[in-house]
DNA sequence: ATTTTTCTGTTGCAAAAACAACAAAATAAA
DNA sequence: TTTATTTTGTTGTTTTTGCAACAGAAAAAT
């Protein structure tokens, strides 16, 4: 990661610094935020976990994004609104971050510790954002079920240093994250189980091949 | 778009100020970069139009992204290098502008005037990249050949501020693109004509539904 | 201007994925 | 600790997608 950055050094110093910057806390599955307008809305989350859903006209949903700690996230990210709902949802107890985009350049105030040091390190969470969001890309657009399942695994398994390591999901939201019909998953799951290239307890889960 | 940045006068006024930025020339259907470690280039294009591709062990195709005029990218982009090969190929003539992220933070030189203006305008460029990703996942995440190809027009039909627009890609790439298989959506949108969802004359493309 | 290459459009068939529906297990809530 | 809810695991059936192969059109190269 380039982030070198403390953020939470940097939230506990500077967000009580500025009033045009909110914390605000929420209960577990409730709806953080949605994206309905081109606003200027940055956020980061500092505590909890969140998903960004869409809730397309049959009702199907889908994880467009997954946050943890330190994740930014925001209406601003995005520059069409499409016929669906985005939202934001938190998936456990959440403190989250709020601020404004164009704050950060029409310098807030001369002495704004705040402003100064998010303008300074802004690039890099947002770059991290990039990573992060091309890897998604990198896993989409794997032909099958089965390739986005070992393209994912092994994504995390890197990041782990290990050939084991856990799910951040469950099964039902890895689905969703993959965009493909759980039970669909569920047997290329089992198949990888018998083909001996997976090994898995619960949400743990050990990569045997290579 | 939140660019309000002019990218053509400020390569025109000081890509030559700094003897750290190269310019580049490639002819069509040649490789301008590959990603094969973390680096640290990050490149603007300044003519020409260029596909970030994957070959993936059986051979399979994929555009992973499509860049144009003043795009960026770079592997600075990328965080894990997964087994597969990624280069920018181009698709017309080429100019490419490559620099390094790190000599952005650096501080180049005290006066270095390219530097300087790029640190300022960084964040807009890549917040850009951002929202173009995000629209990429939105299609990705779609669950049928026929919402992605829907989806897409839609887009480019908010984009053209025009039920009526022109498809940038041949229909080859669209469909490495959206990450199907080219017949399968040559017959979905052979559906959508006899269904009279969209009209289609060569690359042009009027939707017609709503 | 002619040849070569790429792109478009089509189709039958095979394979994969989605849909649907249900029971068992695990987790959360009362 | 009992009840309710969510998650997991499974499978038969239908639908969609991918694969393969080919001919004609268009574009590029010679």
């Amino acid at each position: 990661m380039y982030v070198s950055f403390d953020i939470e050094q940097f939230i506990q110093d500077f967000s009580q610094s500025c009033k045009k910057v909110q914390i605000k806390s929420f209960n577990k599955n409730v709806v953080i935020t949605s994206y309905i307008q081109k606003r200027d809305q940055l956020c980061i989350l500092i505590s909890g976990s969140a998903d960004l859903v869409r809730y397309d006209l049959n009702g199907n949903r889908t994880i467009i994004d997954h946050f943890s700690k330190h994740d930014i996230f925001g209406e601003v990210f995005y520059d069409i609104t499409t016929n669906n709902e985005l939202l934001v949802e938190s998936k456990e107890n959440c403190e989250v971050l709020f601020f404004s985009y164009n704050d950060i350049h029409n310098k807030c105030k001369p002495n704004c510790k705040f402003h100064e040091k998010l303008s300074e390190h802004l690039p890099e969470l947002i770059l991290d954002k990039v990573t992060t969001l091309n890897m998604r890309i990198e896993l989409l657009t794997k032909r099958s079920t089965r390739d986005k399942l070992l393209g994912y695994f092994n994504l995390l398994s890197t990041k782990a240093l290990n050939k084991t390591f856990t799910l951040p999901f469950s099964l039902t939201d890895l689905a969703d994250y993959l965009s493909v019909d759980r039970s669909a998953m569920m047997r290329e799951i089992k198949l990888l189980k018998n083909e001996n290239i997976i090994k898995k307890e619960g949400k743990k889960i050990t990569l045997l091949s290579n």
